[in-house]
DNA sequence: CTATGTGAATGATTTCACAGCT
DNA sequence: AGCTGTGAAATCATTCACATAG
């Protein structure tokens, strides 16, 4: 398999939504110029995007909208459940506890800690939160394969390097900091701040 | 001005983070290499995304570092504060009035919406969350620069419209859909189960 | 006839490497 | 001597355009 571009991996996920939509309105195939009209992008970027991976559609047809959801599903490695660990009990780790779209597409948070003694103990969602502590040795017994790190700033190198210590090899980090981690660690940054800055950049040139 | 890439905008704003902290602790010139080794970039990176914008260091120096954040917060425009409203009171839009990052860095919550009565009156943070029918008439008297969407994918296309037709350009979405706008008008997505399935393809593949 | 799959062409971004200041 | 600023080269991503299959 070559190396996929990050920014074809996000289209993929894009186009597995569009098409779970056009399942869901019973449509059983599609062209590369729907999938592209709706994600605002070329058919050319679609059929290259999927060319990497294998033929998948028809000529003169287009392509199977279940069999391709399957193929996709597969690719992203979405056939399967991930357990995940929020750390960071504040107002974004609740809401995050919280948010269905994880759920449904088979992103089930398994635990919930926070290094507040104020805060262990609540019960969100059917979820005890746990004293961060336990991490360690929670995470022994009942591996999780996703950390998301929502604690402050200060806290997020640390809570990343006991994660990673713990086996955890994938992390989503909403902290605004740049998080050191061996190379056989994935993490993906979410930054809300800078998200609101790029916006800023674009006002400012019209 | 050439345009700049996207890529390029979101280094300047993690250099700006770097240098904040490095002006905290009381350097007063820093190099590109010291930079790019913070934001594991390479210092020829560094030194090309600031050419676009003129020459700041001096040769065998490097960059003084209070005259470069004040150069960078210009560049991105954020030397002015930024009026905000978030749409959408559930938990997520709750977490954000909350977030200290975004007062932080000039981003003021000037407003909170939500279309469930059960929502509106409440405060949050001093502010009242009204009903969602008042966005037109408020955003007449007081203008916003940038709308936050944080309300269910059903309902975002339809507040970006009336956004959009109430003069708002810049719109940062949390709603997990593709919106139609404008092109006068520039949105950036937060889409964080998207984020979630890049991990799991990373993980998938090694 | 239609729409895919894909080399080849174009365009964009990153890296190299070194001349030019301080 | 040290580090920036920047053309030129290399790499990476997107678009074109068409032969090919249904």
């Amino acid at each position: 398999m070559p190396k996929i571009a990050e920014s074809t991996v996000r289209r993929l996920s894009l186009y597995l939504r569009f098409l779970e939509d056009f399942e869901a309105q019973g449509m059983d195939t599609v062209s590369s110029e729907a999938l592209a009209s709706r994600g605002s992008t070329t058919s050319a970027q679609v059929r290259k995007d999927l060319s990497f991976f294998g033929s998948f559609g028809k000529r003169g047809l287009g392509y199977s909208v279940p069999e391709l959801v399957a193929r996709l599903r597969d690719i992203l490695g979405l056939e399967r459940t991930y357990r995940v660990a929020v750390i960071g009990a504040g107002k974004m780790g609740s809401a995050l506890v919280q948010y269905r779209g994880f759920q449904q597409r088979g992103f089930q948070i398994a635990a919930v800690y926070d290094s507040d003694p104020a805060k262990t103990g609540r019960t969100w969602n059917g979820l005890r939160v746990r004293p961060d502590d336990r991490i360690e040795d929670d995470l022994r017994h009942d591996p999780v394969d996703i950390a998301i790190i929502v604690t402050p700033a200060e806290s997020a190198q640390g809570v990343a390097d006991r994660l990673v210590g713990a086996g955890v090899r994938a992390i989503l980090n909403f902290a605004p900091v740049q998080l050191n981690v061996p190379d056989t660690v994935v993490v993906k940054n979410v930054n809300m701040a800078l998200e609101l800055e790029a916006l800023s950049y674009a006002l400012r040139n019209q």
